[in-house]
DNA sequence: AGTCTTTTGTTAATTATTTAACAATTAAAG
DNA sequence: CTTTAATTGTTAAATAATTAACAAAAGACT
């Protein structure tokens, strides 16, 4: 199978995040134009990417959840673990670490690091924070893959590097600063403050 | 002027990010390469949507900072200031009060609301916080047009039901389940697992 | 058994977005 | 003063993503 267009693997997550919750209730089957419903898509775009994925459905009985969530699995999930840490223990990093621990099978936060002592030592969700300055060591030994940035703005760059030299393969900036990284680290970047514009711009264009 | 494209407001205002920061040094302008390469992106995509937008730069010196900055004010800003609230004073509530804190002249976060006992009444970044039952009553006192919802998951979809009834118009979810409202209300929703699956998933395909 | 309705799977059409191409122009260099 | 290199603005081409259209099948209803 060709591997599916960007925008699909985007929406393969959250058709599993909404699979995963139909199916803590009963429901075995689901239509394309429920997932569509919770997605806020249309049926067709769901349709078209399980297409996409060589699952078939059955007519008039729809998607059999456990199956399509195994399947998504298949294509997003890597086969082996991968280990990630969180650079910035602030609210956000806090926020995050929180927010997976255990939400996902195939990744897994092993770590974490601050620079402030107060922090270091002790652990969040279970998970050891780091000082800063082992960051490289403990990347090598904890064989990290991805990096998650949560320090301020004036030390985004920095700390990218940092990974970066470490070995790390994938960063997901949360900083509101872009970092520069080699072409080939995977970068993603999300800034709150675009959104909250997003938002706003289309609420006073009414 | 045509309203631009929604991936162009997206850019605008990351591109007031970057240029906010190079005002703060000395630069007055700016090549299109320059913009292109802090956001990521093709010097031709910036000039392309700095063109939809109606500016011109200067041949050989680029363009002036603080003109395009003002520009893109003039486009993404409302012309009054939007009051926003954010529903949820957890770990990430409170990385969202902190780092919004005065960052943008016409939007302003100017109330928060939570169900705990304990943080009712105390200010967040001086920003009141009130009970989740007074939640009706202040958004209209308050004139408050944009939600941000960062509730536990169980909790969203009844978060927003009570926002839309209050009467606002836009929402920013960050809690990881979808909600629905009216079509009337402008609605983003971000997952921060569908961005670290998505970076995860580009790092095992290298 | 036959008809109607629903729902999938898929191809084709449409729309949106990005990239390429290049003329025009300006500053710098020689 | 002439040439060269750099940079914008814009139209055209290419690519990516979404939506429409509809045949086929399966269950529901009579």
């Amino acid at each position: 199978m060709r591997t599916p267009p960007h925008k699909t693997i985007e929406r393969l997550s959250q058709y599993r995040r909404a699979l995963l919750m139909v199916h803590d209730s009963d429901k075995t089957h689901i239509f394309s134009h429920e997932i569509a419903k919770i997605i806020h898509i249309t049926p067709v775009q769901v349709r078209r990417d399980i297409m996409l994925i060589g699952y078939t459905g059955t007519l008039r009985k729809g998607y059999n959840v456990k199956e399509l969530i195994d399947l998504i699995g298949d294509i997003i999930d890597s086969d082996t673990m991968i280990r990630v840490c969180v650079v910035g223990v602030g609210n956000l990093g806090r926020a995050i670490i929180n927010y997976f621990s255990g939400k996902r099978t195939k990744l897994s936060i092993v770590a974490v690091f601050d620079s402030n002592a107060d922090k270091v030592g002790k652990k969040y969700s279970g998970i050891p924070c780091h000082d800063i300055a082992e960051l490289d060591e403990v990347i090598r030994q904890e064989d990290i893959k991805v990096g998650i940035i949560t320090v301020p703005a004036d030390q985004a760059q920095i700390t990218a590097d940092r990974l970066v030299k470490a070995g790390i393969n994938g960063i997901l900036n949360y900083a509101p600063k872009s970092v520069l990284v080699p072409r080939d680290v995977h970068l993603e970047e999300y800034d709150m403050i675009t959104s909250l514009e997003k938002v706003a711009f289309y609420v006073k264009s009414d």
